[in-house]
DNA sequence: TTTAAGCGATGATTTATATCATCGATTTTA
DNA sequence: TAAAATCGATGATATAAATCATCGCTTAAA
């Protein structure tokens, strides 16, 4: 539980007996888009998309879910309809916890109330920028956020494995997958990165960090 | 003040009493971005816009917001840096509360906090939509979003004057000017709307509604 | 009050990126 | 295990919308 040390021995012990660890396997949906928000989701292990269904098949990948987070919780607090879904990207483990019990905590611990508004709002504003970005960033200035993206908050390092499809990837980036791929592939003719199929290796952190930077 | 009734009158009294309203001209800048927060604001009367400003002169608008409504909110509960700028559109009245006046009050009446967690989740939530509205239909249906915008968000009525030059409106439908009138002039060439100066009326609410909805 | 800047409007041109098509390899499903 | 779908990859083509240019008109500044 995060944040823990705001809660009193009581209200730990009023969430953990009204909440339950639910497993996913890869690529199980968590919850859809649409749907009534039931409980608060803890990410405990895993890694979880979270992405909004347009019509025509468009899809929009608004961020990824690490342990640690809370997925769904603008939606639960908002109103209560899952403006988007969730899906496991890897094995994941959910905590649910009831949305009553939860409520009546927040009710009576101001501390933790305003550090759920703290989360709310900068999980609000960092969706904002990745989207801000996606409007007015050209496609090199897009990818090189998705791999900053991959890089700084997701896996603390500058070689990793992506955990999408290229598709999926494009979904993030908001382009197709043909021009992610080509776009891509340039970077790595660039000697930019090292890629080979989902492995990326960063070779100029600073040349990524200019092409997101002019966009 | 919105919600007054979640709170006591204690409560009111305290805020009340760390408050003050300042007034603003049109075109009076309200509070820029990267700078530090220091108040909550609540628009009292007037319209002002929300917009995050982007290198080479680049404007995202991001919103309006009308009386009653919170500005900068995100911000203040996030982190503690505003992440967007608001400028008033007509002459305005804002409410400065101060921020650890209206935090005792958060700390102390769970109701009231829950009840902004829910504005600044459904806030979010708002922009969301909009930007990737944005990302995601092209010229028709984003000019189509501005019009609804304002015929149903702000004046609630199918014919108004719109509160700002044709530029902003560009910023606001995500795109240039120029493409902006252009689309604007179809429209009203396709007797879809009726267009003079800054007055307009939805002709056919109908077919912007199947603009937007076809993207 | 003259100058300068920004406005709405429209035409011509360019360009970034989506779309379409194909193909072998891999994964999913029937 | 056979068939179908999806994947990554690359080339050719189409197109939506940005950019550039110009032009009266209004608004703001010197």
């Amino acid at each position: 539980m995060p944040y823990a040390q705001l809660l009193s021995d009581e209200q730990l012990e009023l969430i953990r007996n009204n909440s339950n660890i639910v497993s996913y396997n890869k690529k199980d949906s968590v919850f859809r888009q649409s749907t009534r928000t039931s409980h608060i989701m803890l990410l405990a292990s895993g890694l979880v998309k979270i992405f909004k269904e347009g019509r025509n098949e468009r899809v929009v990948l608004l961020r990824m879910a690490s342990p640690g987070e809370y997925i769904g919780m603008l939606s639960v607090m908002g109103d209560q309809i899952h403006q988007y879904s969730a899906t496991a990207v890897e094995t994941s483990e959910i905590c649910f916890i009831d949305i009553n019990a939860f409520r009546n905590v927040l009710m009576e611990n101001g501390k933790f109330s305003l550090k759920l508004m703290s989360i709310i709002s900068q999980d609000g504003l960092f969706i904002f920028n990745r989207l801000i970005n996606q409007t007015h960033k050209q496609l090199p200035g897009r990818i090189a956020d998705v791999l900053l993206y991959f890089a700084d908050n997701i896996y603390g390092k500058s070689q990793f494995d992506f955990p999408l499809t290229r598709r999926e990837l494009a979904e993030l980036a908001g382009t197709t997958k043909e021009s992610f791929i080509r776009t891509l592939t340039e970077f790595k003719h660039d000697k930019i990165i090292d890629l080979d199929g989902s492995h990326v290796r960063i070779i100029s952190m600073d040349i990524v960090k200019t092409l997101s930077e002019l966009g």
